[in-house]
DNA sequence: AAGATTATTTAGATTTGTCTAAACTTTTAA
DNA sequence: TTAAAAGTTTAGACAAATCTAAATAATCTT
């Protein structure tokens, strides 16, 4: 598997965890920055190693083996994010970033001790769950911040770890994993959120709201 | 710099800290497992990118900034080399493969939190010495065991890392960085050496000589 | 100082991953 | 239920890195 491959898989992988349809072209066009030509070029390949089932026009989903092979990238990419927040003093929005590299090293020699090496973490510094060497892991239950109800109080657990700035923005307001969160009010007009957590009262965006991972307490 | 960019460079580096001429085609070939052609090919390239110093049929040699990316490169390959030796405890026959593929990670914050991490380490695994943050070093100053003269004590302060069969040999002869070592006798006939450490005698043959380095005491 | 040998470069292909533009399917909506 | 719109694939091109075969330059040898 070339780092081009690695990538398209676990794209796929993490649009299969969004929908539970087929990932169509375009979508994977635009989580891999390129173009659906591009995209259908390197499904066809994809199809031909047996990693993905493809049938034109239709959409594209993981064989049993592209799967696999995605948990274990996704494994090896939480791991290092570990490693780097933990061991290397790296803030959680600096981390993702050098991950991607660090994720398509090869060998399951390196990968297990890493993770021997870190205590066996059963969640990245976002909260996403780490599969063990096998594949498995648990699946985390959690809902968004938007989804939460109001009056009731939740404990932070995970954010998207796709944005750098809205980690920063959770830094500069002092959240965090483990944050307990009571929900004073939904504004309905835009949708913000005023909640409150270590006594202090705050004011969130809709946006945040929605990338912000909670669960009931 | 592309992958195959860094490792040209890395290739010429070892090449010119070997002989002092300037390296030739079918040399770089030779240690870059592939065609004198190709090598042409991506010595051009570099010259473009003013990496190198390149005459047609006179050979090659790294500018300035050639040279300051390849000892950054070799920095990041001897740190991780030290990384999986001390803190996920691999054997030094096993961490040359895995560090030629972190070598090529790009990120200065990663590699000097990896420096600092591992305590600023002076040298690698087998010996050779750890450029720091400006690309600076100190030389070892060693002798191969084949140059070593009878009767005198030497600490055993290299290994040549490149073969791995070699490295395996002398671990299960109990020859590590630090042994020392007395030379009994050196066989003119085959070039073979008597040596004696831990109070045990042993005859290495001239390759083995060849490619243990040595300080004298 | 040729002539032969060795070293190096050029020419032309190939693979991987990408692109634009054009063609073709599927879906939407009148 | 057909025409427009949206989505997808194909055709043809390009850059990177490699190869083989042929041409050219440098170096030995007599
Ligand atoms: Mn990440
Ligand atoms: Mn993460
Ligand atoms: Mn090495
Ligand atoms: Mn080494």
């Amino acid at each position: 598997m070339t780092l081009a491959e690695e990538n398209y898989l676990k794209a796929i992988y993490h649009l299969e965890n969004q929908s539970s349809n087929d990932v169509s072209t375009n979508a994977l066009a635009e989580e891999m920055q390129t173009k659906a030509s591009s995209v259908t070029d390197m499904i066809k390949k994809l199809a031909e190693k047996n990693m993905v089932s493809y049938i034109p026009y239709q959409g594209v989903s993981l064989s049993k083996a592209g799967r696999a092979y995605a948990v274990k990238v996704v494994r090896k990419h939480r791991l290092w994010e570990v490693f780097l927040l933990e061991k290397l003093n790296f803030s959680w929005d600096e981390v993702h970033d050098v991950a991607e590299q660090l994720e398509h090293i090869k060998s399951e020699k390196l990968t297990d001790k890493l993770d021997e090496f870190l205590g066996f973490p059963k969640v990245d510094p976002h909260g996403d769950p780490i599969p063990d060497k096998d594949g498995n892991f648990e699946k985390i239950d959690k809902t968004s911040l938007a989804d939460a109800k109001e009056g009731s109080t939740y404990l932070c657990v995970g954010v998207d770890d796709s944005s750098n700035d809205f980690l920063k923005y959770l830094d500069a307001n002092h959240i965090s994993l483990g944050t307990t969160i009571k929900i004073i009010h939904k504004e309905p007009f835009d949708n913000s959120v005023k909640i409150k957590f270590n006594n202090v009262e705050l004011v969130v965006s809709e946006n945040v709201a929605k990338n912000l991972f909670l669960t009931a307490v």
